[in-house]
DNA sequence: ATTTGTGCAAATCCTTTGCAGATAA
DNA sequence: TTATCTGCAAAGGATTTGCACAAAT
């Protein structure tokens, strides 16, 4: 009847997430879990990140270009940025724009539930690292 | 030296997307194609993707859910509805919200180029069906 | 003439699945 | 106890690649 177990697998996996906030796919919570239990397989963590999509807890982006999901353990609505040098990926907290959901419903016809945007251009970082190198 | 070709395949490919605004699959591309080439094959039709992509004629996009790409030969500034009933794409044709990037840009630091934007719901046809049943 | 493109088949990458044993509730 | 979960290895689906030949410039 419960539909979720607490398995240390799991609990360790979107602990991970929650620590990195970096995006990572699955490949890099694989060799991170790995380090903390070094039995687990590819198709426990491939499991198991669709079952906390599954209960909410997490979300997956994809991006162009990359043949990848991406995983996301941060709930509160944001958008994202994506350097387009170094492909990092940065959450970017501002307040939602709920308005422009109610001219596209009206302009489209369609019902809007909700809305995702990412930017695109050069992060901090290589801003930063390309002023060094001059 | 001249750097692209004008094959026949790949003006087919070019010509199938620009009549199909529903953002289709390289796969339903190739179908598409194969009717009035049908000795083309995926590889090609994979290769001419990227290199019309190379050529700014056309778009990759990726949802999540779906382990595909799709294909959009609109090249005017547009965002994207995605209905979460039947899975259709739709192009959204609303003045660009550039204001909105130098906000993100001030409050991240990072220099942002371009954005994107997806929306979510229940699309108009779909709507319609559900009246039509009750 | 020479470079770019093609079809085919095999290969690759990411992700999923079948199965028998293990574990959480 | 029994439904859910695990690791393993094999399978799956989308996309890419090596190769020899064909076509475009």
């Amino acid at each position: 009847m419960e539909k979720y177990r607490q398995t240390k697998q799991r609990k360790l996996i979107y602990q991970v997430l929650l620590a990195d906030k970096s995006h990572p796919s699955a490949e890099e919570i694989y060799k991170k879990v790995k380090k903390l239990k070094p039995d687990i397989s590819y198709a426990t963590v491939y499991r198991n990140l669709k079952t906390l999509k599954a209960q909410g807890k997490i979300k997956e982006l994809k991006f162009e270009g990359e043949d990848f999901s991406r995983f996301d353990a941060n709930t509160k609505p944001h958008y994202h940025f994506r350097c387009l040098k170094c492909g990092r990926i940065y959450d970017i907290e501002v307040p939602p724009l709920k308005d422009c959901e109610k001219l596209v419903a009206q302009l489209s016809g369609h019902d809007i539930y909700f809305h995702e945007i990412f930017y695109f251009g050069i992060c901090k970082i290589c801003k930063e690292s390309f002023k060094k190198q001059v």
